[in-house]
DNA sequence: GATGAATGAGCCTTCATTCAT
DNA sequence: GATGAATGAAGGCTCATTCAT
């Protein structure tokens, strides 16, 4: 008689599923609240507001506001590192191409628009003093910058640099970011790819034979 | 004997500026909670506490909590302004002498330091959702990115140039931001010059000739 | 057996009734207070305190201070109101005996007492400096004034009037004003009749025929 | 030599004057601040702006700002009573014109307009839980009601009375007080007339003979 | 799971009062 | 007499959290 059995883990399934959904939707909101309001103004009730629920309820799922607010930013990070983990599996063996998948990564219109840097730059703005932000804001960066550095280093023996590795991948990450940062106040429509043309300009000059290989 | 005169202005002078000098007290403190807790964190009673003195007085001189983290804000804007400003002031009439002087500005001790980077981060974060600040922010932002573009294309016209203008202004501005980032994280000590001559390694990369000249 | 139904509107109508009733329970602290520290020593703790719950909860039933004050004003209002109409209500067509039902009812106990005529005044000397108040002050005193002048316009039309309409409906209004002012001060006791048979005898002067009718 | 001693009294009477200067410019400035604002937004910062001098310097002239709502009570208190005072001393010893003199006075510009009624209705307000403006409005009232009462009973004596000496007082006051009342919500204008004419009627209805007398 | 009611700590702000100059 | 600076006690209000239903 397996049908109880399965009935009771679909259930079990079903009920998990439904959970996980509800956290995803409640996330979801608390970004809503700290991009329009910034963190100091997002208050569980604001974010229960949005999400349609009660503020117990909302405790309920997370025991508590900084349990909350850490795994929002958890979520940021795991969907920023998968974009360019992926990105970087997808793309070819080679450093150059693998630097420019990176590059380009950066700019994914799912990671890359106006509420979720809005977003970013608020916890950043608190990491300072919270440590538990620090940690994942950091260790996320690190690992990118990190591997930018390797394909730097791998890219540099194969041929001519104008850079050192440290200093290439130094300015190719500042400009990202930077290009970012425009993101929030420019008009937003089709600079993503503009931006994505302009770091490739930046590589082409650090790195000027890249291409023809 | 010009005594009572003097005394008197002397008096005068004394009101006025010793309630400047509150305010800049005050300021100060303001900016060292900020540093260590956060904007989030950071209430009136701990800046009067820091400050030393009680939380009505503190209103007295600045009329609301807004306000004075506005003029905090502005404070801060005001002084990294006439840092790269009054360098640019002090250098020859050459486009790549100047941009060399304020990268190096950039980097000077009053301005790129743990605590005030840390502060400049936490009103980024809040800029967002507060026109006011990013008004501010963005001001500032805008007249360092603008000279800076400006000096690259003075440069690119008088020597060979490997990016086109726009690009390595983006790209120097973004190295610059990436760097004053990692005094956030790294240990202090000499990386100042160590982060100067990174940014001059990229100009040199940029423009091959302007060392020369 | 319909018990679970019955139970569960009984449940639904206690959870409303309930907060219906804590309003009730808050706006009667909120009277208490206002006659005995008079609005401007009326302070939400103050009121939390002698309703015995927290302040906190106060402003959950009540979104501000304003609000309750507002709302306490509004159920004064109501209360005078629906007194002097159900007492027209209740009389006869008589233009003669509905003046009389409605100088009775403004004696009733349940409005004229130290306690609500002390709240009364509180108000009253607010309102001038704060429209809300006027506007429901006002609303009220307007209809009542204007049901007394069509009463005395109707009985002046029957019989032998003294007095114009206008006049007459004033020097009523003013008297009955003028009586529970003097609650205010004065022992309480047997008054409420004395009061009554006083105003009766100005309207026996102004109209002569009106009792024989 | 008398010079000095005349010059010390002048000086000193200069400055008592000056003094009581100040303190009537003050109460001035009280009286305004509680009809525009209430007595629960009356602050001395507000009154000390508006007086054109520093919140330090009123609490030199009344040491509290208790002592200076009293003495702005006291000051309306005085002012009335002197009105109707003055307007008996200088009516003839006729009971009937004497009645007429203090309906009159009542409606006299000096004390009968929106300012003062204002002011004089927001103490009445908080009067409940002040005894201090309760020993002052109280005694003022009963001073006039008193009298009033004297009139009508010795005029009851002379003439035909259609009401008991009691209630004709009662409605005569209670008629003037419902017409200041009106002051507050009604046009300005001309209406102090009609308002003496309106309580003229009244008496006339009360005493028929009276005018022939 | 879900909700509304309840709590208490803390926040920004106001304000009467004091005091040195 | 006059002023600005300083203080401390409330005051109204917000908010994360708890809890009974």
């Amino acid at each position: 008689m397996p049908t109880p059995v399965t009935e009771k883990n679909f259930a079990g399934r079903n009920r998990k599923s439904q959970s996980e959904f509800r956290k995803q939707q409640l996330i979801e909101a608390t970004m809503d609240c700290i991009d329009k309001l910034g963190i100091s103004q997002t208050t569980l009730a604001r974010i229960a507001a949005r999400a349609g629920l009660s503020q117990g309820n909302l405790l309920f799922h997370f025991q508590t506001k900084e349990a909350l607010l850490e795994q929002t930013l958890r979520f940021l990070n795991d969907e920023y590192k998968s974009n360019w983990q992926d990105a970087l599996a997808a793309a070819p063996e080679n450093p150059g191409l693998q630097l420019r998948a990176m590059i380009k990564a950066s700019f994914a219109a799912r990671i890359c628009n106006r509420k979720k840097i809005s977003v970013w730059m608020a916890f950043w703005g608190e990491s300072r003093s919270r440590p538990a932000y620090m940690r994942v804001c950091g260790a996320n960066d690190k690992a990118f910058s990190d591997r930018l550095l390797a394909l730097c280093e791998a890219i540099e023996v194969q041929t001519d640099a104008r850079l050192s590795a440290s200093t290439a991948a130094l300015s190719i990450e500042g400009m990202i970011d930077g290009l970012w940062q425009n993101f929030l106040i420019g008009p937003s429509g089709f600079k993503r790819d503009q931006a994505i043309r302009a770091v490739f300009e930046l590589v082409d000059a650090i790195y000027p034979g890249l291409t023809d290989e």
